[in-house]
DNA sequence: ATAATATATGAGCATATACTCATATAACCA
DNA sequence: TGGTTATATGAGTATATGCTCATATATTAT
């Protein structure tokens, strides 16, 4: 590896990138993610999907919303939730079938 | 985003990957780890860099070795870590990259 | 063997995290 | 308006995390 990767990293870059990658550290919240490759769900289908609370779902939401790595839009009373970020999921893409297959 | 990216995940892989993250998701892993893009370090060399004790230092190294995220070999006293996962390395150079850049 | 230097480790403490329950808020419909 | 369904949020609790100090271990040189 060449020595141009190295960078002194000022506070700002390195609290971005540790809460994104603290985002993608917890089971749960790769569950979700995971599961949102696939299309939109809501709320009250991703707890039952994964067999989370309502409530643990909601807040493991609000925290991806927070970082910017989902969407929502509302329809009716439900609220549907999607991906929100190419680079962060691929990330997380490439590290599953990483670990899948070694 | 097609589907074929969504997987129903094993609680090993789900633990691998979460386990991977988490050593990413530390301001102090990821300055040790982005030093050591450059070159290997001693304890405490990257204890002098970081401005960082001695025995935190060597606590995360423990932390990252276990996780196969780096390797070492002695010298003298001395102990020379160096990175040992282009994968991993890999996702936090893009990463900080993409921080950097947006 | 003893001293000096480098690294590893255990215990303690403060803070962060993730989950759960209860309840609040919001949208829709009769 | 009142009732129903869906989602959000606050508080409490248990556990995890990261740092520090003190000390143990290991290697080298005298």
């Amino acid at each position: 590896m060449d020595d141009s990767r190295y960078t002194d990293l000022d506070e700002e870059t390195l609290f971005l990138v540790s809460q994104t990658f603290k985002a993608l550290a917890d089971p749960t919240r790769i569950r979700i993610l995971n599961l949102l490759f696939n299309r939109e769900y809501s709320v009250n289908e991703i707890a039952e999907q994964l067999h989370l609370r309502q409530s643990t779902v909601s807040h493991q939401l609000r925290f991806l919303k927070n970082l910017r790595l989902v969407k929502f839009r509302r329809e009716g009373t439900s609220i549907y939730y999607s991906h929100d970020d190419e680079h962060v999921l691929n990330v997380l893409h490439e590290t599953i079938q990483h670990a899948l297959h070694h």
